[in-house]
DNA sequence: GTCACCGGGTGGCTGAGCCACTCAGGGAGT
DNA sequence: ACTCCCTGAGTGGCTCAGCCACCCGGTGAC
């Protein structure tokens, strides 16, 4: 048995990893049409089928636009890409992660007001429990995906289902590199400490106290998280196992 | 030559939405496992690798979740899937297009109050140019178009490039059911004139004010775009035949 | 000059088939 | 008895060769 015990990587996903770094990085530019399917698969010594796979979840993500019997054309998937790109852009570049966490900052603060306001009795009930499961936490890893919890209830509790969404696309956005960023959750009980103020203004209806307990806790979080990354290196690599965390 | 010149679907796109439906719609249930690929390829009378590129779809858009040698199982979107989602979520129920407004409001203040505090003098002559061709605008459907265009500029003056996917993203979830909301752009100059104040605001660099113009700004807008929708009928439908608007 | 046609190039889709993974059950060894 | 390995059935992953549908530019008929 070899050593990599994890890694399992389709063809697909790496090939689908290859044609995004082409992508962003310069080798196919915006606006411009990508080689032929037939061409592209030969160079990449893979089948059409395969190749078309990896095309078509690119083109789903919005890198692409294809159109039959014209070409596959890169797009500027600044101009129309969505969030969803997020996850991607910040395994490869943390320039993006900083202004991750400043959106997640202010709309954190937006969700922990609304919430304040909006929450039933039953959610609040619910949002003790998750904020005890994070000091129960057993390791940094552990407290860090219950700490999301919180934050997804706390969304929740706004009563606007897409702040959920919102939430989870931030999420899906640093949670594949957060190995590199657990500095925060390495005392569960500190971490949970810490969001306590938060969930507290929350349960007892305060929107003014809530979204300053949010603002400070989550500038708080993000200067350790961003301070733990600065000096050992870059959080770019192969952080992308799996697709994404079930359900 | 059929009657129908445009709709142009192709049947991964057909066979995608079907899927859709049976899972939003209750056939398929979060969490359990789908049929077979081969069986389902059977069902809807189409390949194993045409159904895979729908699946692939799905998979990639966080409704599905599918691990080789077991099986494709329905996810719960509400707990992992992304803003992305939203789409095709409001395209089948239209009680997500007030929640989606809701964040776009609150989101769009964010926004105007930030760039107002960081904007460029390059961003400021921008922001003029694509608010005159609101005003310049030939009809309804354009200046609709012209408006997203003041608003993506204005998520780009903040200097911060997940804002303006984010705009991508909550203009992507109604841009296409847009016909159903023209109400607001019927009149072209009007419609550039509501926004200019939120336009002016930033250029001078208030961002107290360009928080509350935004704020004002968005909750006419929505209050028209619900009100035209409200009387005469829902909005859904198959309002959805370019997968994207090109690049 | 205009227009219909056609051919080459492109992506869309098919069908059959093999490979890789997972799991449960049964039989050999202890 | 118990343990462990093996095996087979069922599932998704991937390939291959090929045909179909579409778009465009050129070319020839009118």
């Amino acid at each position: 048995m070899p050593p990599e015990i994890i890694a399992r990587q389709s063809v697909v996903d790496v090939l689908e990893h290859r044609l995004r770094d082409d992508i962003l990085g310069g080798t196919h530019v915006p606006g411009e049409l990508l080689p032929p399917e037939r061409e592209l698969a030969a160079g990449y010594g893979v089948t059409r089928t395969t190749l078309k796979h990896a095309l078509s979840r690119l083109e789903q993500a919005g890198l692409l636009s294809t159109r039959h019997g014209i070409g596959t054309r890169v797009r500027d998937f600044l101009r129309v890409g969505g969030a969803d790109l997020l996850p991607m852009l910040a395994t490869r570049d943390s320039g993006w992660l900083t202004e991750i966490f400043e959106v997640r900052r202010h709309i954190g603060a937006l969700i922990a007001r609304r919430a304040a306001v909006r929450r039933t009795d039953r959610q609040a009930a619910r949002l003790r429990e998750v904020l005890d499961a994070v000091a129960r936490a057993g390791d940094g890893d552990a407290a860090q995906l219950a700490d999301a919890e919180v934050h997804r209830e706390l969304a929740r509790a706004t009563g606007n289902r897409v702040y959920l969404l919102l939430t989870n696309t931030l999420f899906n956005a640093y949670l594949p590199v957060r190995g590199a960023l657990r500095a925060p959750f390495e005392d569960p009980a500190e971490a949970a400490a810490r969001l306590a103020p938060v969930v507290q203004a929350v349960v007892d209806g305060l929107p003014e106290q809530a979204e300053s307990a949010a603002e400070q806790y989550l500038r708080a979080t993000e200067e350790l998280m961003l301070a733990s990354l600065r000096p050992s290196g870059r959080a770019d690599g192969d952080h992308e196992r799996e697709r994404r965390h079930d359900g």
